[in-house]
DNA sequence: GTGTCGCCTTGATCCAGGTCAAGGCGGCTT
DNA sequence: AAGCCGCCTTGACCTGGATCAAGGCGACAC
């Protein structure tokens, strides 16, 4: 089910007339999910829906940010970047995750929708407010904030010490634990699911180059580890299989 | 002024008398910072101090964690790492920085101290039952947990994406500033400070074998961008020309 | 149909940083 | 003083991944 993507690219974010909190997918996920139903309701009253089609930009770092957000539905990433034009992703946000930094007015990183995304958006003043007087969603947040920072350590010794085969196999069978998240946990001894990320994104998330990129999977292929359909369809026939070629350690190991 | 180490090496974990929070040297700066009187008191109540001798491990990935803890002073890293025995440092925490996860009973990262390392102990189910009764607590810690995030999200483009001799420079002005932050803000064009890394320390940190470190250590000596008081101390001449050497953006650069 | 555009693959070559190896230097023990 | 040990430096060589370059393939416009 996706959000219809508007044409052209650039200034296409409609807002969309407020829907009810209590069907939202993300309801029991994102920075609202401990919140009753007196607190949704204030909530309810500062939240706007902002659509933008993949590949534009939502945030440029250094502009001023007068909102929070929660995305809804699609991928966006945050990317730094050098003087000489080189860039790494530094963040991946998925459906319930949380943009923006209370008590900060300027953005820190562009933020940039990688497929078509809808963000529930909050201003930020309201929201600061919101943040003092119900401890609900800044316990939640603290939370959120905690599994970002885990994700970000396992990925920093994903930059610092794998090789780019690795870092292929590491991203892939993230990609597929997160998606059989969202699915119910099925036991997983194979997965498959579509990759949200072009080769160019996947080699800016693993500080590769897009080449080394296609030519880890077209190896990863060969050896039989995972399958293709198309491009960007990954079959996984041995999940175990997979998890040994991240290098990672089996116990001690990622923790989600 | 360095703390008093113990001789030998390992069970040195020797628990000092109670203190007075009030003449903390990290007050206005740890999780407790926010703090009221009455709240301190209860804080008190809880804590312990210990003590670790550079290179002993405070605790081992995997292990069950009884307590969550500030750094009061010394140096501390945090480490993941490979089947291999390949390992990357994910955190290095700093007097006044939070070690633990509230909510989690197994420790997720190896911790070493760096340099000997004192550390106010809470123990963990008090400390949480705090984090839920005041508030004061959460924000702050909140804050502490945010400005950690940040400052993993530019280490990920240091390690994914510069030069050693970027990388160096980079952890030299990193260092530089947070020794200028102690001891208040001098407009800073020149800087000097002692190394608390070993070289293996370093390479570790920044993705490198210690060899690429100790040469370009002398590659930026030579070219005369830092000067070396023995093998630990390091003299800036001109901060910019360091800053220079980082690659960073001028602009949109690191905040802090 | 034909053209073009975005995305992906594959090949050839190069070089930054890893690996292996040999010391140097200062502090501590005996 | 002699020896050892931890930490650091430097050299020689090798290799994984970057860089440069040439297409392939599918979707969409005309």
């Amino acid at each position: 089910m996706q959000v219809k993507a508007a044409c052209g690219f650039g200034m296409t974010k409609l807002t969309v007339e407020p829907r009810d909190c209590t069907a939202c997918p993300i309801r029991h996920k994102a920075v609202c999910a401990r919140c009753e139903t007196d607190e949704l309701e204030i909530l309810e009253g500062i939240k706007t829906y902002r659509n933008y089609d993949a590949g534009e930009t939502i945030v440029f770092s250094g502009d001023e940010m007068d909102f929070v957000a929660s995305v809804v539905t699609g991928v966006a990433a945050l990317s730094q970047g050098l003087e000489d034009g080189r860039t790494q992703m530094v963040g991946l946000l998925l459906p319930a995750d949380f943009l923006g930094r209370p008590g900060r007015r300027t953005a820190a990183y562009d933020v940039v929708a990688v497929s078509p995304v809808t963000l529930c958006c909050f201003r930020r003043g309201p929201f600061e407010d919101l943040l003092r007087s119900t401890p609900h969603i800044g316990q939640r947040l603290l939370e959120m904030t905690l599994d970002e920072l885990d994700a970000a350590r396992e990925w920093m010794l994903i930059l610092g010490r794998k090789t780019a085969r690795e870092k292929i196999a590491s991203l892939l069978s993230i990609l597929a634990r997160r998606e059989a998240s969202l699915c119910q946990a099925t036991p997983m001894c194979e997965a498959s699911f579509i990759l949200p990320l072009t080769r160019e994104a996947m080699a800016d998330y693993l500080g590769l180059t897009l080449e080394t990129v296609s030519r880890q999977i077209s190896a990863l292929k060969r050896d039989g580890v995972i399958r293709l359909k198309g491009t960007r369809g990954i079959e996984v026939p041995d999940f175990a299989c997979l998890l040994a070629e991240t290098g990672d350690d089996a116990d001690g190991g990622p923790l989600i």
